[in-house]
RNA sequence: GGAGAGUUGGCUGAGCGGUUGAAAGCACUCGAUUUGAAAUCGAGCAAGGUGGCAACACCUUCCGGGGUUCGAAUCCCUGACUCUCCGCCA
């Protein structure tokens, strides 16, 4: 959610921060419907001030016993013409909000400008791709071929996009998961969060999925929602609340299931499990202070790369664009890894900072002692990684000529010590 | 699923139609005392908004929404959530 008054303050630089995403101007229409309100709001309060001095007086009055029919006369004026003016600010209210709330946010000065992911920049490569002396193949032949991936089952159970996992291969998706969150925790700060997976609509509406991306989403009955991603639970943890400047900053993280309806992808990548309905993923969510972000954002990619770094797989980072960016981000990096059996790389991770865009929706707030001001937190979000994408990019990485594919060396003592699937 | 109780400021918690935006305590900030600290004492301390150059004034907010009333934290209806007991159940 934007701040009105910088936008009061700022339409300019407001609406051309929101062109870079290829939305038209809307400070005009968003200054006019807010100058609206303002002034029945103005005038509204001066009627509740009266009403409030006449209410008063009867008090009085009736107190000792006087007589206040003359009182109670203007009185009733006062609320007619109260009524009137309390219905127009509500529908300017409402009309602001409208607006406001389906308005993604600002990006960041230093995020390329672009309108899709062709505008985004690489800003660095780790590792090299695996050498084959023969053709690699795709995730889903290795995971078939074994017996240990089964898509026609999953199907038959659920219908399209959702996978069965066997045997060692979904020992190895634990193991990953394991792995993962044994990383954070100990080594990049986290703390273990187990959160439930059904939210309801003002938690959605808190990280921005709600109201824009109803058709994402997947919703259960009695108003429950379940999660895309664990960033819901985990950041709205500070929903409507002001936290302890001296606990800041806060770091979350979580394996959980999510859930999308991918309706807008319909058709795309529906061989294998790149997309699925329902997937593994351990997210890294941090909340800072204002000044501490931008620092944040890097560390929290740095924490993501380790465990690739530590799978020893190819990946690059690349800047997205203003036109590929998530709603309510500011600045987002991918990682992409390398998948020798598509022969591309694949986003695997994304880390966003999302400034106060998401604070303001959530009323999350610390106070700031030296100043003594209560200011919205930031807050960050990041994937630590997508478990099933991982444990493709292994399969894919790891194969042999046989079929087989190795257990990369961190993940052995995860395996009960076994070095290969086959 | 049945019965009941609750939701008040950063926290605990009083208030149950009119000087209550809200007692008291804790926490926090400043000051005094002290060699320093603790303890003690004094003062301050909700958020959001509107108007104003400002000083400041005013409005809104006691879980959300609606209602009764001249006036609602307080009464009524409704929704969400929490707790207790019973039933059922992983």
């Amino acid at each position: 959610m934007h701040n009105i008054h910088f936008i009061r303050e700022n339409p300019v630089e407001f609406d051309n921060q929101l062109k870079k995403r290829g939305i038209k101007s809307f400070s005009e229409t968003i200054i006019k419907i807010d100058e609206e309100k303002r002034k029945s709001q103005t005038s509204l309060q001066k009627l509740q001030e009266e009403r409030n001095n006449v209410s008063k007086e009867i008090g009085l009055l009736k107190s000792k016993n006087q007589d206040s029919s003359e009182l109670l006369k203007k009185v009733e004026k006062i609320k007619n013409d109260m009524q009137v003016l309390k219905e127009l600010e509500d529908i300017k209210n409402d009309e602001l909000n409208g607006i406001l709330k389906n308005l993604p946010n600002l990006p960041s000065n230093d995020v390329p400008v672009g309108l899709d992911e062709k505008s985004n920049v690489e800003i660095k490569k780790w590792g090299s791709p695996p050498n084959f002396d023969f053709k690699p193949k795709n995730h889903y032949e290795i995971g078939e071929n074994l017996g240990l991936m089964d898509f026609e089952l999953a199907s038959k159970l659920s219908g399209s996009r959702f996978v069965i996992l066997r045997g060692m291969l979904s020992k190895l998706e634990r193991a990953l998961t394991q792995y993962m969150l044994d990383k954070h925790t100990t080594q990049n700060g986290y703390t273990e969060i187990n959160t439930p997976v059904l939210v309801k609509e003002h938690t959605l509406y808190g990280t921005g999925q709600l109201p824009k991306f109803v058709d994402d989403l997947f919703t259960v009955g009695d108003d429950f929602w379940l999660i895309p991603t664990a960033e819901v639970t985990l950041t709205n943890i500070v929903r409507e609340t002001i936290v302890n400047e001296n606990l800041l900053p806060l770091r979350f993280t979580s394996n959980t299931q999510c859930f999308r309806s991918e309706a807008g992808a319909a058709g795309k990548d529906t061989r294998g499990m790149i997309r699925s309905h329902q997937f593994s993923k351990v997210e890294l969510v941090s909340i800072t202070k204002p000044e501490q972000s931008n620092d944040e954002l890097e560390r929290m990619l740095k924490s993501a790369e380790s465990i690739l770094q530590d799978l020893n797989i190819h990946y690059r980072i690349v800047t997205l664009s203003t036109g590929d960016m998530g709603f309510a981000a500011n600045k987002t990096y991918d990682i992409e890894v390398w998948l020798p059996g598509e022969n591309k790389y694949r986003e695997i991770s994304s880390c966003s900072n999302c400034g106060d865009f998401q604070s303001r929706r959530m009323n999350s707030r610390f106070k700031n002692t030296k100043e003594n001001k209560t200011e919205y937190l930031h807050t960050l979000n990041g994937s630590g990684l997508a478990v099933g994408r991982t444990l493709i990019s292994i399969m894919e990485n790891y194969q042999n000529s046989d079929g087989s594919f190795n257990i990369p060396k961190v993940l052995i003592p995860y395996m009960n010590n076994i070095d290969k699937i086959h």
